[in-house]
DNA sequence: TGAAGAAGTGAATTAGGGTTCACTAACTGA
DNA sequence: TCAGTTAGTGAACCCTAATTCACTTCTTCA
């Protein structure tokens, strides 16, 4: 009697929504949030402006979504992280250091995620993200005082949130389209990317590391990829 | 001859081009970036909106010069701070509480300055006074190096950006708008205040601290105002 | 096959502020 | 006081995208 959606029909939506998703990330990968217009992702996608309405209810809704996507992957693999049951002061590292190389595997990206202005609304789903990747270090820093390895006379939320906020400010510069600094520095391939991952996840671990003797020198730790 | 500006004339055209500004950092303490629309800046300045242009190019120009005026104060304060004599460490420690404690003595106008989105024009604005205020903590890092009192392997530049993401992190949840949070937890006096900032400069201190013996514990410090 | 319900379309509408500009008021120097 | 010049005014203009909506096309099912 009334109209039921066919599978077929159920999976071309689907598609359709994911394609939506698909040409807004890219174009977001490609320039920013300014190029995330709703025209530009719809003929990206291939379908009408107009469309775009049938799949999310506005732009902001949309962005969002994208963001909350790739961030939620980046929380996924700090939380595995944080649960492999190495020495916290290497699992901090590690954790640190992933993060920062893998967000300079897509920069222009991460930056849009990161550091780039948007819409208040995107900005406040950014907060959330902030938050849950914050909780992760949080753990790693919990487990690590808990088995002495970092200090205990240090709030384990601040202390996340400086750890998270420093290694953070440290990538805008680098992944940011304003600094071609990094690009013009010659040499920024792999190795100069794990460098300076290795550096920030570095301070981060020394910000709470109890260091019994002098740990952490400038290669402290096996080059573990995440 | 030619038409020359009286004493009195150029008085009076300085004394507006300061009222707007000051109107528009009043408003901007007040409600944000949102708040400093031209026409609410004019009228709160007491002039009409179209004369806001014959002192200010454009929104965004305004809007630079009331971070920048603000912004510079900070840098200043920090310098000030960097120029002490005191042992490194404890430099370190002032200056990242005294940073934490000002900004919480003005919190939105903090908000808005540090963390809230806006145009890009003034976004990139914020970078120079972010690496303004990086300089000098990477100053005090330097010298506490040179001193023997904070680690030598660390990137006295990476260090410096860590640090200064990591307090300015800090910042953000406690004085968002949104974050009520620190607004409801009762006693956010000046002694909790207090206590957050050294908290908060105690993360800091520990990322760069050379260590012989444990420092820094939770009331390593004297109080000493900025 | 055809009526009813969904999905797709894209040009037109809307909205919110920044910016302009034709005009008036005030000031300067002779 | 007057001609020339600058400051002040604020309603109208503009620009840019997001959003809407009347219409077309596709699907479902009896």
């Amino acid at each position: 009697m009334a109209y039921r959606k066919t599978e077929r029909v159920e999976a071309r939506l689907a598609d359709n929504r994911q394609r939506i998703l698909d040409a807004a990330r890219r174009l977001v990968s490609e320039g920013g949030w300014a190029e995330a217009q709703i025209s530009h992702v719809a003929s990206a996608a291939g379908i009408a402006t107009g469309s775009v309405y049938r799949y999310f209810p506005s732009k902001a809704d949309l962005c969002v979504e994208v963001l909350s996507v790739v961030s939620q992957r980046e929380v996924d693999v700090l939380e595995a992280i944080a649960n492999s049951a190495d020495a916290p002061c290497q699992t901090l590292h590690v954790a640190v250091s992933a993060f920062v190389e893998r967000a300079m595997r897509n920069r222009r990206l991460a930056y849009a995620l990161i550091a780039e202005p948007c819409d208040r609304e995107i900005d406040e789903a950014r907060l959330v993200y902030r938050h849950a990747i914050s909780k992760q270090i949080m753990r790693i820093v919990k487990d690590g005082q808990a088995a002495g390895d970092f200090r205990a006379d240090l709030d384990p939320s601040i202390a996340a949130t400086v750890i998270v906020g420093g290694f953070m400010e440290s990538l805008i510069g680098p992944l940011s389209p304003l600094n071609a600094d990094f690009d013009r520095s010659g040499t920024h391939g792999p190795d100069a990317v794990r460098a300076l991952a290795s550096q920030i996840a570095d301070v981060c671990c020394a910000a709470v590391t109890a260091q019994p003797g002098k740990a952490a020198s400038s290669e402290p730790h096996p080059r573990r990829q995440a």
